[in-house]
DNA sequence: AGTTGCAATGCAACTCGTTGCATAGATCGT
DNA sequence: ACGATCTATGCAACGAGTTGCATTGCAACT
């Protein structure tokens, strides 16, 4: 439900086709919303329906015609009333826990390869982040921008979370092996 | 997909009725899963079914039938198999990050309570967890114990972080509550 | 000339999960 | 005696999201 909205916001910072929505939520928007080129082109055509988005055709001399969305006013009205509304909170669900708890119904130790990926996948989008840091958000911030760095930090902030976290586990994971090794 | 081996790990640290595991999961798992009972009978029969748990009825003599379900050798090797299998990479999904961005086409003082909301909804959470931590971690930890403890200190850090990341989003949000009466 | 890859859009079938409803006995306050 | 609430299980319909496939055309490599 809530794709909808993330859309138009996204078209609202710029007006694009639905193929470059869908790459562009393979990228910076993708941190914090993901979704596939599929679901988008099905959810601008809900919308479009319903006056939320406009299209406009681009015939492409080089390329492919492109259909170009924009928010309409009734659209505008809708995100702001959405933007109002209370969010209905959201259930937790990672795997990764599921997976450590039940690691005491196995062997722990198989579980690090799986650990260190994960390390390695956070490690790595932290470094991202800092990078994107680093590029936009040094100088002075509009309030566009400065909304859109605190939605980054959010991403520095639990990316680190999870790194530490990760260790912390790994840690705990060899310690079973050792005792394992050491005590048989 | 992942709802069967939360069952799994759920059932092999104590067989239950789905009803049991309903209400399990709207408490402790609940916190790092969750899963309505109409969910968990769909997914318990399939998984009875596929021969992974098997299921004991317990004529109640005051309260209804349960059917206590417990994991078979087949659904302990299932989930040992899922252990060892690397996890693809889950998608973040957060409304309140869209929010927040979409904040710069509406006013952003409007998004004050909604955040008032889930800074205090993540504080209980953390007051929630402190509990635990207290209750059920303090003395040596057995191996299962300390597997236990380790995801429960996941939530411990992420509900810091959100806590402390939702006193800044509003911070910020404040200060442009300031500009707007102070540069009419 | 042929293959690979990218830009661009979309349909169809499926799975996962939610919402709403139904049932039925037990317990408990009023 | 009556309604409310809890235990306990389940069906049916829907919506959201994924997976797989199809099409059209251009560009670039081999």
């Amino acid at each position: 439900m809530a794709l909808d909205h993330a859309l138009l916001v996204s078209l609202r910072e710029k007006p694009s086709s639905g193929y470059e929505l869908a790459r562009r939520f393979d990228r910076s928007i993708g941190y914090f919303w993901h979704a596939t080129h599929q679901q988008i082109y099905k959810v601008l055509a809900r919308m479009e329906e319903a006056g939320w988005v406009a299209a406009e055709v681009q015939a492409g001399e080089t390329a492919p015609d492109r259909k170009v969305f924009s928010v309409t006013a009734t659209g505008q009205g809708e995100l702001s009333r959405w933007l109002a509304e209370p969010l209905t909170p959201e259930a937790t669900r990672d795997a990764l826990m599921v997976k450590l708890r039940g690691a005491a119904f196995d062997d722990p130790a198989r579980l690090l390869p799986e650990f260190q990926r994960h390390r390695d996948a956070h490690a790595e989008r932290l470094a991202g982040y800092r990078q994107i840091e680093a590029r936009d958000f040094s100088g002075p911030l509009d309030r566009q921008r400065a909304l859109q760095y605190q939605v980054l930090k959010s991403g520095l902030r639990f990316e680190t979370a999870w790194l530490e976290w990760c260790e912390e586990a790994m840690d705990l994971l060899h310690r079973f092996d050792n005792n394992k090794e050491t005590n048989p």
